[in-house]
DNA sequence: ACTAAGTTCGAACGAACGTTCGAATCACTT
DNA sequence: AAGTGATTCGAACGTTCGTTCGAACTTAGT
């Protein structure tokens, strides 16, 4: 975790060394406070959870928070923003070279599905709580939301004329992310398969689904 | 809306009239109540909405509102009670006398998509505030929806018997709810079709994903 | 018209909320 | 060892939270 480092309150720290190394003190600081924020976001949601119980999940008085970030919210789309920008650019990367349309959604499923098990309080933070940001940080989780949603839409429309396929894109689409998303009701890891069997059994429902019969007219 | 009505506070108001002409004063009352405040946890999520927000929706005071349910907590636990029970008991009413699995779970997803799409507050409260009970609220509607759970995997595993497939149910069931779940981050009545329609759609991608290849090797 | 139960409300309770502030402590450089 | 900026914290701020209480009002049976 950690983007770039953004100032904190007024006098923002310098940020020396601008390439080397990776992470500054701050910002490695910042990055655990933000996993210990996402466990409690997960267990509370993000209304239920007050800034006390971060402080207590992460070590820091309740003041000393706040010389990391200037607001619950903030502390929010910090997490969502990270994870979201993550799983897009390691999709963007696995994509790269793939050409047929049905390998290039197999890959989008077990992308998602990884990640989504990797970091189960991430994901789920960024599904549950898609509507607790207001104003300028929802519209900036948003645009990433949209890219990653016409990223999906761009596969299935390549899929449907490499095939002569009719069906709607949008409804195939959401129904996927429905599939894909509302796994952080019901996964359990000791019982349930991991990310790349349950990817190979949701990419078969879902491109047999779209596949099997109903082929253009023309 | 309204249970048989309970007890509200010290002294329980008398239920005359056993059986006739349905609901008291009180039970009408509280079935106001609850519509305006599903609503409000449909928009402000159950943490983040006041019972002053719901005092405001109803047009009643305060205390008044203590006059119908003894907490915030019931109140939800009486609106997710009466949502659940009505789906299931809708379900069954329609299942009732067809045998052919495919049609069945046809009929159980054209259920869902008919009752989430008349009422989508109710549907969103029940399915984005499934954690937000505890102890004996939680328990009394995970009962519920473990028994919706199971019919709908009892239909799923008469369709692999009857036409020899070979899936994981519970993936399979888990997945479907997910698509249809998933309708309350993404509906919009202006642009997208009728639940009919929406049912169709997805009784498609989900039957022929499932029904499709991967035939039982005995 | 009287009564008793059913219904509503203003006002207040203590607790918990997110956030702020100034002082104390820490980690470095010199 | 002193000095400087980065980091941490105790204590408090004003606000809002869910809930309670007693008094008032309404309704309906007699």
């Amino acid at each position: 975790m950690g983007s770039p480092s953004t100032a904190a309150r007024v006098s923002a720290p310098r940020r020396h060394r601008a390439v080397p190394a990776a992470a500054t003190r701050f910002d490695r600081r910042l990055a655990e406070i933000l996993t210990h924020a996402t466990e409690v976001f997960r267990k509370k949601g993000y209304e239920g959870a007050s800034m006390r119980d971060l402080s207590r999940a992460s070590g820091m008085s309740l003041a000393g928070l706040y010389y990391y970030f200037e607001s619950k919210e903030r502390l929010l789309f910090l997490i969502q923003k990270h994870t979201f920008t993550t799983i897009v650019q390691r999709l963007k990367a696995r994509l790269e070279g793939v050409s047929d349309p049905e390998t290039q959604i197999r890959i989008f499923i077990l992308n998602h599905l990884e990640y989504f098990l990797a970091n189960p309080a991430s994901m789920k933070v960024l599904s549950h709580e898609a509507e607790a940001l207001k104003n300028g940080f929802a519209s900036e989780v948003a645009a990433i939301k949209r890219e990653y949603y016409r990223i999906c839409v761009g596969l299935l429309d390549d899929l449907k004329r490499a095939r002569g396929l009719q069906f709607s894109t949008r409804i195939a689409v959401l129904s996927l992310f429905g599939m894909m998303n509302w796994i952080y009701t019901w996964h359990n890891s000791r019982v349930d398969a991991d990310a790349e069997q349950l990817a190979g059994e949701m990419s078969d429902i879902f491109l047999r689904g779209v596949m099997t019969g109903a082929k253009g007219r023309r």
